[in-house]
DNA sequence: TCCATTCTGGACATACAGTCCAGACATGGA
DNA sequence: TCCATGTCTGGACTGTATGTCCAGAATGGA
């Protein structure tokens, strides 16, 4: 080791911080933009090291998306992975540019699970003319609990806003143009006929609530 | 706005960089240990603002996971979602505490995601969402229609036979569970809405005629 | 704890579904 | 042509479903 620079040690325990944060997924870099050298680096990604050149020389062209804060920007990595990249420039007690901080999170695995999400969703049934929906008693249930399950609350618990969400939901699907409709839903929603309507009517006139 | 903080001028290009970062599901604090109050706060999650008292006080009992670095720890809101957190002690030139960091992650989203990924496998496909049929008057009139090609007759030189075999269609679709599906049948049939609760009842009745 | 918001069950008004019927109409046989 | 027969029709009518409203209960935050 070096003489440990008094920079790591002001920014190392925020860099630190994060670094634990988002696993081993994102590297945190603490750059000597002066000479252009790493000065620090947790969960590194690639084998640079204190010391290596930072390779910092495109950051000028960039667009700050606030003062001396640049990005989320895309990086691509020698073996194929998609990082997003925000970089700060960091200023000693005087307002001198000291160091500037690098944090890039890698998304594959984000990514790949979206996609695997997204593909899940999307290629469906070309519709094989299915007449008219039999069971709406079925589906209205269905919306309902796919609602609960991605919402990790049992109906009982669902907020108004829960239910306002289920209810455009339904009426999307067009559930209370069938006969008898709404007393299945409120019974489902564990609502009450009256609060049902209530809050129909409200979907319908979203102008606003004094 | 109040004067501006040195330290808030120092922290927060650094502060900005990881809420942008981690866009809308982070919330990054940065507090004045000294006098437990709220400095800044990018992202907030629930109300807080500067000058609000922080409540930083169980971080003495944390052990640190590194020199100044606390966490992740796990925070619960008061509206259910789990929070991955991480602290970190922040020094000014002179080795002096001048500031916490804190950065609070809402893993709610993620656990949502690898929950339903985990257990994709297992439980029935959630139905890709083929939603209700929208224009139930459409089909009404391609029913009619179609039968009314094969027979090659138009709908006013329908005879008695032709609408009790068009409304058993209509029927088995579903139509009738419909709202005001009765009139708009009988509109497109030409018929009156006397007759078409007529035969809809000798349909349901099939033992004799009278 | 108190206050404010939201929900609820029931009363009520209205719209709709379904029934009934007297008469209109169409057809065909005498 | 007239009548007999069967069907259709508009309209009146009833009961049920739909939708509104409100006072009091429940709920949730400060």
């Amino acid at each position: 080791m070096e003489i440990p620079d008094p920079r790591v040690a002001m920014w190392s325990p925020a860099c630190q911080a994060v670094a634990l944060l988002l696993g081993p997924y994102a590297e945190v870099v603490l750059h000597d933009a002066g000479r252009d050298r790493v000065l620090a680096i947790w969960n590194p990604m690639t084998r640079r090291e204190p010391g290596d050149p930072s390779l910092l020389g495109e950051l000028d062209q960039l667009q700050p998306s606030a003062h001396d804060v640049f990005g989320p920007y895309e990086k691509l990595l020698a073996d194929g992975r998609r990082l997003s990249s925000v970089s700060a420039v960091l200023r000693d007690a005087d307002g001198q540019p000291s160091a500037v901080l690098c944090i890039n999170l890698d998304r594959t695995p984000l990514d790949q699970a979206a996609a695997l999400l997204a593909g899940f969703a999307a290629p469906s049934v070309p519709r094989p003319e299915p007449l008219f929906e039999q069971d709406w008693t079925e589906r209205v249930h269905q919306v309902i609990g796919s609602y609960v399950r991605t919402r990790g609350r049992p109906v009982e618990r669902l907020g108004r806003e829960d239910r306002l969400a289920v209810l455009a939901e339904l009426d999307q699907a067009g559930i209370f143009a069938v006969r008898r409709a709404v007393p299945v839903v409120a019974g489902a929603l564990r609502a009450s006929r009256s609060t049902v309507y209530a809050l129909l009517a409200e979907l319908k006139a979203p102008r606003n609530q004094p």
